[in-house]
DNA sequence: GCGTATCCTGAACGCCTGTTCAATATGCGC
DNA sequence: GCGCATATTGAACAGGCGTTCAGGATACGC
């Protein structure tokens, strides 16, 4: 039984390490640079197992890729679920993004999945999904806030494009390292702009919101 | 005499034709699809001439990447000088900006710009040189708004870094076709945050300002 | 006109890398 | 234990592609 158990499991297992082992490896070399024997490698197996699970190179990186999307959600749905208002959940949506460095696939990821996006019809449904499921996410938030009188925004639509709009733009910055964009920077930045779109008087509990 | 400079210019000439055959193949495959017989073909010329002016492919795409940058810039510059007053300004950089997908150049270029310059220097080079002057254009503008009573920011350093980070923002969009996101909401969806960033109150002459 | 430096070509070379495949191991049902 | 299905390996294969190179064209100085 505990061996029947071993035994269903541990392909399984090996197929996971190494689509674990293909997200290190673009992470670090960006899809472009990513080969075979690097995925093998990084994951201890052969080549030929990563082509015997995903049938090819392009294969291995879309398992990859949808991986990437469902566990970045799965953290993040169930994170912003426990703050308990408007405020708090903007707050967190603010620093989760700003931190996107250290949580999974951190922007660099990002960069590489637009980029690709523009010619790789799995990379663009993978990043539309993200997208709009982020986006769907902050709308529900400010509606919520709108609702409890927290957030007058003048037009909720236009400031969501908006808000998700200046997150990506100044995650490019953060992903390239430019000099003076932090973490910390990144939040205070984005913060105060949803504070003038929004109107938010009542000040967040959680964190250290800027001014 | 005439034959002497037709003789000192046409192979500057083969050389600048391959260097925008370079950009166009690049615009079309990406950097990670460009290939030297593409190049050559696009240029009609061979793939031997390719390596004898650029040393390497790596050297065409390094040379393509400068020349860009040039190009774009000098047109820039020039027109914007031609705007009378920082409102106008203001409203031709919008306006640029959103239609960077008809000028030299499109967007998705820049997409793969940013994601090549997470590992590639001369490309980090480049797109940080761009960034720089962009943000320095914005900063002019605004202070200029500024001093002539147009614009009242509470922090214009940080609109800058906000109002160019938006830009890039939405410029993810626009690349991707996300639906929904045209030339003209790009450019509403800025300037009404300009408006909200910078206070202003009288409105561009130039152009349809939305609201 | 002739030699020479520059420009240009296209074929050949050789490396890199994704994929295939025959052989072997592993574990499960019986 | 036996046989079969699944998993795994590593070596060989083949195609693509950057680069090299030997040769030819071109134009200029003399």
């Amino acid at each position: 039984m505990a061996r029947a158990a071993l035994a269903a499991k541990a392909p399984e297992e090996r197929r996971e390490r190494i689509m674990l082992a293909t997200i290190a490896v673009v992470r670090e070399r960006g899809f472009a640079g990513t080969r075979v024997a690097d995925i093998a490698l990084e994951a201890g197996t052969s080549q030929g197992l990563v082509l015997y699970h995903f049938g090819s190179l392009a294969g291995a990186l879309a398992a990859c890729l949808t991986m990437l999307e469902d566990e970045f959600y799965e953290d993040f749905a169930h994170h912003l679920a426990a703050e308990d208002g408007p405020v708090e959940r903007l707050r967190f949506m603010a620093e989760l993004a700003a931190g996107r460095g250290a949580a999974v696939g951190n922007w660099g990821l990002w960069l590489e999945l637009w980029a690709r996006a523009l010619r790789d019809p799995d990379a663009r449904a993978v990043r539309e999904s993200q997208d709009r499921r982020w986006r769907a996410a902050l709308r529900r938030v400010i509606d919520e806030g709108v609702a409890a009188g927290s957030f007058s925004p003048s037009n909720s639509a236009k400031s969501v494009l908006r808000l998700a709009a200046l997150m990506d733009g100044l995650a490019v910055q953060l992903a390239l390292n430019e000099p003076g964009m932090t973490t910390r920077k990144f939040t205070e930045l984005w913060w105060e702009s949803a504070v003038l779109e929004l109107g938010i008087t009542e000040p967040a509990k959680r964190g250290k919101a800027p001014r």
